[in-house]
DNA sequence: AAATCAGGGTTACAGGTGTAAACTATAGAT
DNA sequence: ATCTATAGTTTACACCTGTAACCCTGATTT
């Protein structure tokens, strides 16, 4: 369950899938990407580079493999805001909700509250 | 100022330079760029790219190629933060925020008060 | 004038990513 | 026994991205 790092948008969505359901067989991978236009080679062509990754590892049964996440959901998420936090709004969780709440209707009372809670919680 | 897509992380900080002063010339965007350990040639790579992408735009001047940039600085954190969310968050603030208050330090009580604006926000 | 340097244009090149076909083995359907 | 659908392995290929060199020109330095 190590940092793998530099997981694609499409792997992600492959990742998605054994999150919610962990050692899925390949065809059930395909049916949960059923809505995603990709063909049956390009799913594989995923799994295998997952596989590559250290991503996913999977388990040899009778029915087939069975594929299962190797990373935590939770902990790859946070990577992934922590990376796009970095990148996007220099760090700072307050920037992104100053941005954030720009487009939301919230009353400026309500804003200034949910932004004192912010800077609370950024310490 | 237009919806130009796919601005690479590198390129991103290029424009960063420009958002933060627009009109730089080379030798500006240059020295802004000092700490990143970029070649001269890299630069002009990035700001090439983000030309042709239409993501900025020059001035002919005495002094040189003044850049600006053709993008809008929140319109694009706003679309790369929807882009984010949809993508590692399925769209929702609720989720990122429950996942960043973990690793924070406010009270069960603050949580909840956050949480609860967050709601509010997202409508 | 010759050498040097910043600016501008063109070209390069490897690794990642999206997207998939080709081929092979196998197991269930006829 | 044969055909066909599914799983698995290998290979492909174009575009994006990070990173940069090469070459030309005009300005500045020596």
């Amino acid at each position: 369950m190590e940092n793998v790092k530099n997981i694609s948008e499409s792997e992600w969505k492959v990742l998605e899938v054994l999150w919610d359901k962990p050692g899925s067989l390949i065809g059930e991978i395909r049916t949960a990407l059923a809505g995603s236009g990709w063909s049956y080679s390009t799913i594989k062509t995923l799994v295998l580079r997952l596989t590559q990754k250290g991503a996913l590892y999977t388990k040899e049964t009778p029915q087939g493999k069975e594929y299962y996440p190797a990373v935590d959901e939770d902990k790859s998420r946070r990577d992934e805001t922590k990376h796009f936090l970095d990148r996007i709004y220099n760090g700072s969780v307050r920037m992104l909700f100053s941005n954030l709440v720009k487009d939301s209707k919230l009353s400026d009372k309500e804003a200034e509250e949910l932004m004192g809670l912010i800077d609370k919680m950024e310490d």
